[in-house]
DNA sequence: CGGTGTGTTGAGGCACATCAAGCCAGGTGG
DNA sequence: CCACCTGGCTTGATGTGCCTCAACACACCG
């Protein structure tokens, strides 16, 4: 479970065309605002500076999806063709760098290298979607949870990281975003809680206090049980 | 649920790099050959010519889910960083065209063009699995049965398919897939026969009979039950 | 013929959903 | 300051869809 974070592909820093340009900019966007609806035509994609965001889809019937929590350094509105495929808004407070498609293609064609960045970019992108699915298909309610805290702690910093994570999302957001209810989130937050795996010191935050636990039910490694 | 299929993106029909420099050519495949499997270094992506065959993971307890399927037209072994993430092994006797990643990398720089194209596989690749997600995480065995079918008779042809259609995955495969057992999706498919939805002639194949219903289940629409 | 592999069908159990009540922090107004 | 409301979260009781286990059907093959 990557980030896509494209920092870590070039080995050099290249920049987005608009980051020198001027010609995209940033964009401030308050909580639970849209960063872009579905049906909208996708004229930018988006690399979050600060904040988060999540993208998902609506069915019909009304049931909900998240197909993506969006961090710093992550781009979104990428998978999509000439119209966006879902509804993407903010979780926090986010500041988001606009990268206007157009002239990402435009520059691609002078500056190959972008090409290659843009490219890592996707494959993050499937990586992410892969694991998603792995987990939807195949993982019990306390595994998604385990897989999910596990992917958060990761993004937020050092792996070893036993201080205080944030988690700005609601209980809401990560059932549908696991395929669960918010009852089964709960109950099984609670469980690794009593397992003294986690901790839960309020609503916006965990600690994670036993990560080699947390990554044996994550990855469904049952040799020690 | 659309195809990565190279053809339908680019205006002027632009060839892979070893089509014309004839540096990978075609390997053949017999039924469940490996293509590539987890941890091999990534040398090369395949356009699937002829066959089939399915992307999967083998987790540690032994659960398996399958990732993709891929037929002709169909590029796999994208989503993946330096070495594969996942198995990958033919369905039935297959023929691709092998595109070795270094010299497809070299030629992006002096066709801009190759570079959008790739970035147009990587997107439908990002979009299949985003359905796929969809699926796994919101959908009864029925409407996963049916989305999975849905998505079948488009691959193979004419949206009004009322021909009979392969269906070269055995049962267990699907159930992979879908995130069900072989007894549920057996199951679903009888119920789907039953309700005049499908045909099951063999096997190997199935016939749509009413399109529009399949469509319904697939898509969550409750407006007509 | 029996043997094997694949698919179907049936009976029962379990994990998660559903429905419902209660908890707790924050906000509002008297 | 407290009374009350509200929304997010937790906890409990019950229901159900899919899994598990098991038997059987059928084609293929030696």
């Amino acid at each position: 479970m990557q980030q896509s974070n494209i920092a870590s592909s070039a080995e050099t820093q290249t920049a987005w065309p608009n980051e020198d340009s001027g010609l995209g900019g940033v964009r401030l966007l308050p909580p639970y605002d849209a960063l872009f609806r579905e049906g909208d035509e996708t004229v930018a994609f988006y690399e979050i500076l600060s904040g988060a965001v999540r993208a998902y889809k609506i069915f019909p019937d009304g049931r909900r999806q998240i197909v993506a929590f969006a961090f710093p350094g992550d781009i979104v509105g990428f998978g999509h063709g000439d119209t966006y495929r879902f509804d993407c808004d903010a979780l926090t407070t986010t500041r988001v760098r606009v990268i206007h498609k157009l002239s990402l293609l435009r520059a691609m064609r002078d500056r190959p290298e972008l090409a290659e960045k843009l490219l890592d970019v996707a494959r993050g992108e499937v990586e992410t979607l892969q694991d998603l699915s792995l987990l939807l298909c195949r993982k019990t309610a306390i595994e998604r949870i385990a897989s999910f805290l596990l992917t958060m702690a990761r993004k937020s910093g050092d792996p070893a990281a036993c201080e205080r994570l944030p988690l700005p999302m609601c209980r809401a957001d990560i059932a549908d975003y696991l395929g669960l209810t918010i009852e089964t989130v709960s109950r099984n937050m609670t469980r690794l809680r009593s397992l003294r795996i986690i901790d839960l010191p309020d609503r916006g935050s965990f600690q994670v206090r036993s990560m080699e636990r947390l990554r044996q039910l994550a990855e469904c490694d049952d040799t020690t049980h």
